[in-house]
RNA sequence: GGGCAGGUUCCAGAGCGGUCAAAUGGGACGGGCUGUAAACCCGUUGGCGCAAGUCUUCGGAGGUUCGAAUCCUUCCCUGCCCA
C-alpha cells in the first residue's frame, strides 16, 4: 500500500483535532511508515455497553476512518475489562461484568454502526480483557508501580474529588493504567480520544516508555456540541442525532442548527479539507453564498454517509416540499378512525398530545391544523370515513381516517 | 460511631401555618419573525371541567390544627465535618 506524502497525511489527520501530542512525533512515525512500508497501529477505546451511537461519537470514529483511508491499521478497542471498573470521569460504581455472550452482542452491534465509515476488512476489532484478563496479581503490580499516584491525582476529576473530599475508590485509580495497559499489549503507534481522555491517553504514553516502547502519538478530537450549539452531544440531553434515525429526521434536525454551528458539523462531521470549510465560512460570511444552501449540502452529506445519497435527495426533496412549500410530507403517520370522535378526545387518546389541558392550551396558541385551518373548537367532531390533514405545531404531521 | 446541612412541581432553586398548584431562572411547548435557521419578541408550562370549581402534588408513614410544603414523631435517602 503507497502512502500519501507525510505532509498531505498530517493534513487530514489534523482536520478538526484538538490537540496532538507530540505533532513532531507523528510526523517521524508517519515519515518512517512512508519510508518502510509499515502501516502505523492506531488505537481508539470504545464502552463495551450497549451503543446506540450517535453524530457526537462519529467524530472519533470519523478520524480512525481518515487513518484507514491513508493506509494505517486501525484498532477498534473494546474496553470489556475496563468496563468492569467504569471510567472515573462519570463516576460510576463498578459495574457487573457483562457475560460473553452480551459482550459479543454489543460488538456486533457496534459494527453495524461503525461500518457505515470504516470499511470492514481493513478494521481490527479486538477486546482488552485478552490481555488485562490474563495479567496475573504479580504483573498487576508491576503495572502499578509503573506510575506515582501524585500523577494519578494529577487528572482533573480526580484532582477535584480529592479536593472536596468526595470519594475515590481505590480501583478506579487503575483505570488509567488500565487503559494505558492496552496501548502497550497492542504496541500502539496513535492513541485517538475524545478530548476528555486526555489524561488516560498520556498515561498510556508514559506506560509505553516504562516497558521499552517507543511512546504513542495522542489525537484528541473535540466533543461535539449537541443540536443546541452548547451542550455535548448526548442522547440524555436530546439534543442528538442518531445514525439510524429515518433521513427526513435527520435532515429536519441538522437544518436547524445554527449557522456557527453548521461549520462546526462541517469541520468535525465531514470529510471535506479544513481549508475548504474555511473557505465555505468566508463566502458565507461576504454574503457570497447562502448559508442555506451550505447547510443543505451538509445535511446531504451526513445523511449520505450513514444512509445513502439516493436518501439524501429524497430528504432534500422532502424537506423543500414540506417546508418551503408547507405541503404535508407523504409519509405523514396515519392515525386510524375507528368512530365519530370529538377532535380533543382524538388527540389525547392517540398521545400526539399528553392531556386534555395541553390541547386546549396548544390550541388556544393557535399550534392545532385540520386541513390547514386552524380549527374553532376543540370539540369538533371527527367523521369516521371521512379523512383529515392534522397538524401539531410546526412539525408533527398526521393523517386521519 | 458522633456532629451538621438537606430531600419542593422536568431540572436548579425560593417558600417555612392560611393570600400556594406553589416565586424566580433554565428547559420544554405554542405563536411571531425567518433560511423550518440561530438570536430576538410574546404566550403557556399538574389532572378533570366551557366555567365557577374540584381532585392529586412539596422524600415515606403517622400526628397536632378549623387549616400544613410550612409545626411534631418516626422511618428512608443524600452531602459535609469529626473519629
Amino acid at each position: 500500500m503507497a502512502f500519501p506524502a507525510v505532509a498531505e497525511q498530517l493534513d487530514l489527520l489534523r482536520k478538526g483535532a484538538l490537540e496532538v501530542i507530540s505533532e513532531e512525533d507523528l510526523e517521524r512515525k508517519l515519515a518512517r511508515s512512508l519510508k518502510t512500508g509499515a502501516p502505523l497501529v492506531v488505537k481508539a477505546g470504545f464502552d463495551p455497553t450497549a451503543p446506540d451511537i450517535h453524530l457526537g461519537h462519529t467524530v472519533l470514529i470519523r478520524k480512525m476512518k481518515h487513518f484507514q483511508e491513508l493506509g494505517h491499521t486501525v484498532v477498534f478497542l473494546i474496553g470489556d475489562f475496563t468496563g468492569l471498573i467504569g471510567d472515573p470521569s462519570g463516576r460510576n460504581k463498578t459495574r457487573p461484568p457483562l457475560s460473553r455472550e452480551e459482550i459479543a452482542a454489543n460488538a456486533e452491534t457496534y459494527k453495524a454502526q461503525i461500518f457505515a465509515l470504516l470499511d470492514p476488512k481493513r478494521t481490527v476489532i479486538d477486546f482488552n480483557s485478552r490481555w488485562l484478563g490474563a495479567l496475573t496479581p504479580v504483573e498487576i503490580i508491576q503495572l502499578a508501580s509503573a506510575y506515582t499516584v501524585a500523577r494519578i491525582l494529577e487528572r482533573d476529576d480526580f484532582a477535584k474529588r480529592y479536593r472536596n473530599g468526595e470519594p475515590i475508590s481505590v480501583h478506579e485509580l487503575l483505570y488509567p493504567l488500565m487503559q494505558g495497559y492496552d496501548s502497550v499489549a497492542l504496541r500502539a503507534d496513535v492513541e485517538l480520544g475524545g478530548s476528555d481522555q486526555k489524561f488516560n491517553l498520556l498515561v498510556g504514553r508514559e506506560l509505553q516508555r516504562s516497558y521499552g516502547q517507543e511512546p504513542q502519538v495522542i489525537l484528541t478530537m473535540p466533543l461535539l456540541e449537541g443540536l443546541d450549539g452548547v451542550q455535548k452531544m448526548s442522547k440524555s440531553l436530546g439534543n442528538y442525532i442518531g445514525i439510524h434515525e429515518p433521513p427526513a429526521e435527520m435532515f429536519g434536525k441538522l437544518m436547524s442548527v445554527s449557522d456557527g454551528l453548521m461549520f462546526r458539523y462541517y469541520e468535525l462531521l465531514t470529510d471535506l479539507p479544513s481549508r475548504e470549510v474555511e473557505r465555505l465560512r468566508v463566502e458565507t460570511a461576504a454574503g457570497a453564498r447562502n448559508p442555506m444552501d451550505a447547510k443543505i449540502a451538509l445535511a446531504k452529506s451526513i445523511i449520505a454517509d450513514f444512509h445513502s445519497p439516493q436518501a439524501a435527495d429524497a430528504a432534500e426533496a422532502e424537506f423543500i416540499r414540506v417546508f418551503r412549500r408547507r405541503e404535508a410530507p407523504d409519509d405523514a403517520p396515519l392515525l386510524s378512525l375507528e368512530a365519530d370522535e370529538a377532535l380533543v378526545d382524538f388527540l389525547v387518546r392517540r398521545g400526539v398530545l399528553a392531556s386534555r389541558g395541553e390541547v386546549k392550551r396548544v390550541h388556544a396558541q393557535g399550534g392545532i391544523y385540520l386541513d390547514d385551518q386552524r380549527p374553532a373548537e376543540i370539540t369538533q367532531v371527527l367523521k369516521k370515513g371521512r379523512t383529515y390533514r392534522l397538524k401539531v405545531g410546526k412539525r408533527k404531521f398526521y393523517r386521519i381516517g
